[in-house]
DNA sequence: CGTGAAAGAAGCTAGTC
DNA sequence: GACTAGCTTCTTTCACG
């Protein structure tokens, strides 16, 4: 990738929000150069999208936690995602290497969700589970370093 | 929260850079009613800021990986968020209860990196780390309950 | 791939209820 | 808090190098 699109992606990682006038200033194109890339970057799929970060706290989540799973029966399909996909309270789903075969990051709002959230991931899912609690979170979602 | 707020909240999460007009649109608000009340959320913190949502892979960083640390010494003072602020391979950071004291979740280029990384984590904050590596992603960053 | 111009849309700020 | 109004700024498209 180019460092022009590289600038814009970093740009637009600080302030989604960002106007293509601005984008253009700080890259030294002109609005439409920036606006043309910017479009192609999201059609390649580099850009996904645009979010608002959220305080989860300050919309009522404030419990936030690691689950690592592991089958039941280690020899059944394996389509937790699937599964999983309309558990609505997942934030992420990772497959991994290593004793256990996903991570979820979840989100709720007292610890009696967590106890149901955990029952309910194991019989959709046919899983034992080991959560983590998340105590404090000093950063997250950084910027990448591109 | 107001539903109003909660339902704005939810707009943004879906789509960072969507208009004030738009929002007024899907909320029954004027646009300046909207603008208001996002920048009260913004003021209050509820919306911490907006960011473009990238493809990690397609920006040079196809492995990622979670990190556990446990310190060397359990009496020291804990100040390895501080310690590791500047280790922009880290995205982020948080404190758990159970067996390890944090959880850090990285990008990199490659193997190698982690390997270096590893170190770099062990040296600066004086812990021992536990490694898992993402082996794909089915979903992320998916947007809260609100 | 880049520029510049021009029309239309959206952002922003007051003043009013 | 929300609305209308009006000025400013940005977005978006298109013709051209």
């Amino acid at each position: 990738m180019e460092d022009l699109d590289r600038q814009i992606v970093r740009l637009l990682l600080a302030d989604g929000r960002m106007s293509y006038t601005d984008l253009g200033r700080s890259t030294g194109l002109s609005t439409s150069a920036v606006h043309q890339r910017v479009r192609r970057l999201e059609q390649r799929g580099v850009i996904r999208g645009y979010t608002a970060v959220v305080d989860c706290e300050a919309v009522g989540l404030p419990l936030t936690a690691f689950i690592s799973v592991k089958p039941f029966d280690p020899s059944a399909p394996d389509d937790l995602p699937e599964r999983l996909s309309q558990v609505r309270e997942i934030e992420a789903c990772h497959s991994v290497a290593g004793d256990e075969n996903y991570i979820l990051k979840v989100r709720v709002a007292a610890p009696g969700e967590l106890e149901h959230l955990l029952a309910r991931i194991r019989s959709l899912a046919g899983v034992s589970t080991r959560t983590t609690v998340v105590l404090s979170t000093p950063y997250e979602a950084r910027p990448p370093i591109t």
